[in-house]
DNA sequence: TCGATGTGTGACATTGATGTGAGGGTCAAG
DNA sequence: CTTGACCCTCACATCAATGTCACACATCGA
């Protein structure tokens, strides 16, 4: 697909998508033209990278992780160096330190919200 | 406290503990001779705010978002309009979505280095 | 009292993720 | 063949979070 369709398949702008492949995120063929020429499976890493985003990682880091993600996993495993390792590891820690900090504030949100409508009620 | 002290027990810069007053994130009375003298709870609220902003979260939600992460939760019920709660109920469910994401992604890192580990194991 | 350290304000720089616009090809439909 | 919708690249602008520097006091210990 050309990159108007990926776009909209991931409510992404095309400014965006453009950005993505610079930074190694995400790959394109090219048309005869010159135009991006992308496969099905991007649009799902599409989106996965804008949740990675959306939740505060960099391009940086995306990059170093997605590649664990794929399913081809075998083709990966032995390349991994010792480094990268680590790597992954500590993000993997930070990924739980936020999920535990969205947790804890995403329940007193909701708390919050639940004694507000009760309080509605009551009056 | 003095801003000093703030800074090294949430490990924080004080260019930024500054910035986060100037957002109205948190607050200071002045000492007689101009310098912040913060409360103690305040070094909760610091951390709070950092991990809220580590997880993506602008500080023009934070701020919206702390009142009611507050214990003394009584004074602010009665304040809160529709607009508010509207508001609320959309960060809570974003709040929801991240969650999901990270935990995703949490455990696909997760399976990855395991099976990496069995790898170095087995060879 | 002097010097180091801490604090205040203010201004400017930087970085990463985005927006926006210019200038120029491609292509399909009329 | 022309027009409109897409696509290309490149450059510049923006915005929020953060770093850095300059200059002026305050404080405190030697």
């Amino acid at each position: 697909m050309k990159i108007g369709e990926l776009s909209q398949r991931t409510n992404t702008p095309v400014r965006m998508l453009r950005y993505y492949e610079e930074q190694g995120l995400i790959h394109s063929e090219r048309l005869p033209n010159g135009y991006r020429n992308y496969e099905d499976y991007v649009v799902d890493r599409v989106w996965q990278v804008r949740g990675l985003l959306d939740v505060g990682l960099p391009t940086r880091i995306i990059k170093q992780i997605l590649p664990c993600l794929d399913s081809s996993r075998a083709i990966h495993l032995p390349y991994v160096t010792p480094d990268m390792i680590a790597t992954l590891e500590h993000e993997r820690d930070r990924m739980a330190e936020k999920i535990e900090c969205l947790t804890k504030n995403h329940r007193a949100i909701n708390d919050y919200l639940e004694a507000v409508s009760h309080e509605i009620r009551a009056s």
